[in-house]
DNA sequence: TGGGCATACTCGTATAGACGAGTGGGCAAG
DNA sequence: CTTGCCCACTCGTCTATACGAGTATGCCCA
């Protein structure tokens, strides 16, 4: 087992009061802030770190899954703790769904990912008639019946977002939204083929840390929150016509959102 | 040591795969998503779990230390592990900053939270004069010196958010918004006093975990992630007049945005 | 050359024990 | 009755050890 490399770590203080494994995780961390590990680094094992440190493995391990509760590194069986990267965020404009992006054809998400040079998929779909939830009914406006459209997007084979659309089941049954592709322009298009004129749009945003299912689906690594999004759009009557609900890793995303002044 | 109560908690299936203190998880996950442990409800100790599970303590930890990490579930020394109660949720709707909202005078934040019927506080409230960052620089355009208002946001007491906001120094100077209280209405009621009319803000949304000084600052439960939201505010001619940079407690909030459809 | 195996290294899981420190209730002394 | 202390119970930290399981490498043998 060779010694650390000198410089890369520095030592305990034995008088603080702080915990050792929280002074070995603040250790780690400010070498990889200050960038002496840098990105996708494998850090030193927990064997090196129990020789340098001079405490037991336990107590190396409670540090690294301090970090990993942080985002800050993960761990891989049998290879080592790196340093997580930062994968490419995708940035969500708040005019996604302008009408004249619909003209073209492609789903948004095709477009999108391929000017940014990756490599989308979209995976495990789903289409259902199911009654609605609770809270997809309020949304809805009392709606009892619902179309559900399930599926699941990648980039570059990274699962990064899945999500599940909701629609009254006497508008979309039937229609083209049924089918497993709804076509050019999506299920947007569509709507406002059927003659529902769409208006706007209302997103609510929340962040919360993921459940099992989630972190399954989305493949997160340990410290990635979720963004959970529910989209409601609406006709130009003011009636709700469909709720998203989606559910993306957090660190690939970065939303934006443009608000008027008055 | 009392037995658990039967029912609340099942066995482990020693022929499973699926790693004990990950079965226990299970298990309590389970209860509480079934109801049977309610929110704010102490969890068995875990000595009990120890006993009803027949594993070490250590694993009982285990356990425990992967619900806390997703939000479920978070311990308090010398008193027990408690079910993590929901905390009511503060609504930002997307006219929050309308000007229509600025005319009466209040702050939107003691407005709302009034409204709410929540006690609101403003804390630790620094105003200064610095050099801005490559970031904070590149949104103003290419401004140098910013004058920056940091302040934190309490609701009953509990800290929910905290804020930096950046404005061109040649612009605040020796104005109101130099001063720790800006005045009705705020430091966007000042810029339209200065002749800048403002026309529209762009928000950027993101999820991640806490830094150890966010975690300290919003009193932050392990397994709550922050929103880092960095809004910039531009006047009727294009120019950036204010960056706000604004992290959050993800658990406090819900982020609601309206979008036109075209 | 190519395939397969042994091996050494990695992290994952689990045990058993010890002591420390925060909390709260009950009891005893004033 | 009140005050203060002690104790029991809680989680927090740390050690030492053992074995399992995934990964990579190099060597040997066919």
């Amino acid at each position: 087992m060779a010694a650390l490399p000198s410089g890369l770590l520095g030592a305990l203080d034995p008088t603080s009061d702080r915990a050792v494994f929280r002074q070995i995780a603040d250790q780690i961390r400010e070498a990889i802030d200050k960038g002496r590990f840098k990105e996708g680094a494998k850090l030193p094992s927990e064997a090196e770190l129990v020789e340098h440190f001079g405490v037991s493995r336990m107590t190396v391990r409670n540090s690294i899954s301090q970090l990993q509760g942080e985002g800050l590194v993960s761990s891989e069986h049998g290879k080592g703790v790196f340093v997580r990267p930062r994968p490419p965020v995708r940035r969500l404009a708040s005019d996604r769904f302008a009408r004249r992006h619909r003209e073209q054809g492609k789903a948004a998400f095709t477009v999108e990912a391929e000017a940014a040079g990756s490599r989308p998929e979209v995976d495990s779909l789903e289409v259902k008639e199911e009654r609605a939830s609770q809270d997809i009914s309020a949304r809805l406006g009392s709606v009892r019946k619902v179309l559900s459209r399930r599926r699941r997007y990648l980039l570059d084979g990274r699962p990064v977002e899945f999500a599940t659309s909701y629609l009254p089941l006497d508008l979309a049954r039937g229609t083209q939204i049924a089918e497993p592709n709804p076509g050019p322009g999506g299920i947007y298009a569509r709507l406002e083929e059927l003659g529902r004129h769409l208006d706007h749009f209302d997103e609510e945003v929340q962040a919360r840390m993921p459940s099992q299912e989630e972190t399954k689906m989305l493949r997160l690594a340990a410290g990635v929150p979720v963004i959970h999004l529910v989209r409601t759009a609406y006709d130009s009557e003011g009636r709700a016509v469909e709720v998203c609900d989606t559910v993306m890793a957090a660190d690939a995303y970065v939303l934006a959102y443009q608000l008027p002044a008055n």
